[in-house]
RNA sequence: GGCGACGUAGCCAAGAGGUUAAGGCAGGGGUCUGCAAAACCCCGAUCGUCGGUUCAAGUCCGACCGUCGCCUCCA
């Protein structure tokens, strides 16, 4: 079955052909650095990496860019959220920037989100910018105003064809904002005028000033993968104006359309209601991280469609992250016995089995991307997996390896939520030795029938985190 | 006011015209165990309400109720 994903622009599932063959262009509008990442930046690039991943997985060479908005986009009083950022941390400007783009990796790297293969800034792409604006003040679609340029949303006829929006409808919305200098109130900013106590500013033939709010991702996205590209994602959030906004500067400019597929995921509530400051019901991933591990989140995150809402509560969280804890399990078990196998070829009906699970992932995620379906599939493989390895006999190396190698290829890179080693791997070789000892030791306690001592060591042991764990081939253990 | 999305078991969440409505968490009952843990087996929903289309509807259409998003910066 082929990959289907649901187009904004068309508003339904289509097949996904990419312009040139095997290779997928790729452009995900990134954060504005002036604070810390939150959960639903977490939501939003969890969910463009898995789909990254997968269209890899599925062969494509992928070439992803994602911005870094380091030029501020202004607020309702007129101040730039990047400037006031930096009075509040007492940064400069592009210190401010620089220090939240690291900590965004660094968020970003503990959700197990592979880095974009470009990281564009905005504020090194000025002149860009600048050039193209100056294409639609030649071709008619701008105009220039007391040192501001003003995108003339008339002379675009298509604007509104993502967001299902018209031109009229805005004019009427009282809460377009009403500026004496635009012709058209629905007009956009592609360059402002700097006020004199306007730090971030550039040299322009407009005279001092600095990019508008949309003008970067057209520039940006077009720059390193050309024009039309295959994908653009983004929040929902964005569909309108900033999405409209893009397209518009783009296609008006060249004549050639922009993005093929747009591509947007749904929003991150908190228990019921959006993330916002003003609401009290902000968390940044920092936060997040104290409670949940980031792979907990990572999986919270994919057992919803990306294009759904996400409620967050305490309760799904915690139940994503037992959950997970059961798909580890089984990877523990399944490396645990290898170790001690018998050597031999795969099962037949393993692989089979086997086989089966990665159809099934496959199918829900060649589904638009369907990540609770393709869970679904890892757990009913789960299963089977704990099933085989409670039977008496143990499975050869073969089938451990042939089970061990479709989790790390599906869980591991696909979904990005298993990492190459789990943590037990990480107890060290001296202390693996030790446990093995006490595991001996309560052995031939029970032999002797002294379970007061044997449930000793097991208290003792589960109170370092250790939970011992009987089964028929002998005793295993297990962080907890 | 305009545009749009959603409402599936106690909770989270897939499914979108046709076999028994995935999966996870929680719960109940079993198996295994000296006991426990883990694991496995069994048990639970007729799909917001009301109409309509159809041989057949969570799945399409309409109305209503509810929740949410966008229309202003937002991932």
């Amino acid at each position: 079955m082929a990959l289907m994903v649901y187009n904004s622009l068309s508003r339904q599932k289509e097949a996904f052909e990419p312009l040139h063959p095997g290779r997928v262009h790729m452009y995900v509008c990134g954060p504005t650095v002036y604070n810390d990442a939150h959960l639903g930046h977490g939501k939003t690039y969890v969910n463009f990496d898995t789909i990254v991943r997968y269209l890899r997985y599925l062969g494509y060479q992928v070439l992803y860019v994602q911005n870094i908005t380091d030029v501020g986009h202004m607020l309702d009083t007129g101040e730039d959220r990047i400037i006031q950022g930096a009075r509040r941390e007492r940064m400069h400007p592009m210190q401010l920037a620089e220090y939240y783009t690291r900590r965004y990796f660094a968020d970003m790297d503990r959700l197990n989100v592979t880095r974009p293969d470009i990281s564009p800034r905005a504020t090194g792409h000025i002149p860009e910018m600048i050039v193209w604006i100056q294409r639609l003040i030649e071709r008619g679609y701008a105009y220039e105003v007391n040192g501001s340029v003003y995108f003339s949303v008339s002379r675009f006829p298509e604007y509104g064809k993502l967001s299902g929006r018209r031109v009229e409808e805005l004019r009427a919305g009282a809460r377009v904002e009403v500026l004496d200098e635009k012709r058209d109130p629905a007009d956009f900013a592609l360059w402002k005028r700097a006020e004199p106590e306007h730090i971030m500013r550039w040299p322009s033939p407009w005279g001092e000033g600095f990019p508008g709010w949309h003008i970067e991702c057209t520039v940006m996205s077009t720059k390193y993968l050309g024009q039309p590209f295959d994908i653009h994602g983004g929040g929902v959030e964005n569909k309108f104006p900033h999405h409209e906004c893009e397209i518009a500067q783009a296609e008006a400019a060249t004549g050639l359309p922009f993005a093929r597929y747009w591509l947007h995921n749904g929003m991150l509530m908190i228990r019921g209601e959006e993330m916002h400051k003003s609401l009290g019901n902000f968390i940044t991933l920092q936060q997040a991280f104290e409670r949940w591990e980031p792979m907990a989140i990572r999986f919270f995150i994919l057992q919803s469609h990306y294009r759904s809402p996400l409620d967050v509560t305490d309760e799904a969280l915690d139940s994503a992250a037992k959950g997970l804890e059961r798909l580890y399990g089984a990877v523990r078990a399944v490396r645990r016995h290898l170790a001690a196998a018998p050597e031999g070829e795969a099962d037949p009906a393993v692989l089979e089995m086997l086989e089966g699970a990665r159809r099934a992932f496959e199918e829900s995620m060649d589904d638009d991307f369907n990540t609770p379906g393709a869970i679904a599939a890892l757990f009913e493989m789960t299963r089977e997996v704990n099933a085989l390895l409670n039977q008496s006999t143990s499975p050869t190396q073969g089938t451990l390896q042939a089970v061990d190698a479709l989790y790390r290829r599906l869980a591991g890179d696909v979904l990005g939520v298993l990492p190459a080693s789990l943590e037990e791997d990480a107890v060290a070789g001296m202390a693996q030795d030790l446990i093995a000892l006490l595991i001996e030791t309560r052995a031939a306690l029970r032999q002797a029938k002294q379970y007061a001592l044997a449930d000793q060591i097991r208290e003792r042991l589960a109170a370092l985190g250790i939970q011992l764990q009987d089964g028929p081939q002998g005793t295993t253990w297990a962080l907890r």
